[in-house]
DNA sequence: ACAACATTCAACCAAATGGTTGACGTTTAT
DNA sequence: ATAAACGTCAACCATTTGGTTGAATGTTGT
């Protein structure tokens, strides 16, 4: 009933929960260091990062009092395979994704 | 404030309207039909499809007294842009990057 | 031992979501 | 002219979502 992809992208929706993808693109991250750049409560930002991580989008690990929260990119390959099917879309769109790039991660 | 990624997203989160844009891509459909292999009101269907609008996934038109309803995959497109930089790349990996930029553009 | 730090938990709240039913306006066919 | 078909609207309902606050649980440094 609750299909992988419904999980994808229910938390891919959210433009929180993209922005936070967007900054572990760079790096792994601290819960505390997710949420500093966010006008919302630190338990806010942890429920977020509980719902990328049952989407597999993410994973948290804990070391010491700091839980590690790391990008999984495989996750999203489901849904995008799905998404491909409706294309007359390039695999790669190079203009989009460079200016993703340079819009998003500099 | 409504990103459209918002829109799109999270109107894919639902399997009905997966289900519905599924079948949009094998031709186009009256919203009557549409709703037909679902166990739900037609009144539900007609709520889906208004979302599936919002998202410029679809669009319908009105002939007569049948509203016809039409798949639109542009408008997946800059979902997708977004999720290549998760999903197909390794984004750590900057020199692969490059690598492909240079294949593709030669 | 103690205080500060990192994170979650629990209770609560408002708003959004996905569904129902019944009434309603159009358009078509008889 | 009337009835049937097509689809939406309005009111309602239960559940989920995204946020808050304050207390609680580890963990670390002094």
């Amino acid at each position: 009933m609750t299909n992988p992809l419904d999980l994808v992208f229910s938390a891919l929706a959210d433009p929180t929960r993209r922005a936070i993808l967007a900054m572990l693109l760079e790096d792994d991250m601290a819960v505390t260091d997710v949420a500093e750049p966010f006008d919302m409560s630190l338990a806010a930002i942890s429920k977020h990062l509980v719902v990328l991580t049952a989407a597999g989008l993410i994973s948290q690990e804990k070391r010491g009092r700091v839980k590690w929260c790391k990008l999984e990119p495989d996750a999203m390959r489901e849904a995008s395979v799905w998404m491909q099917a409706f294309g007359q879309m390039d695999a790669v769109d190079l203009d989009a994704f460079e200016a993703f790039l340079e819009h998003e991660l500099k």
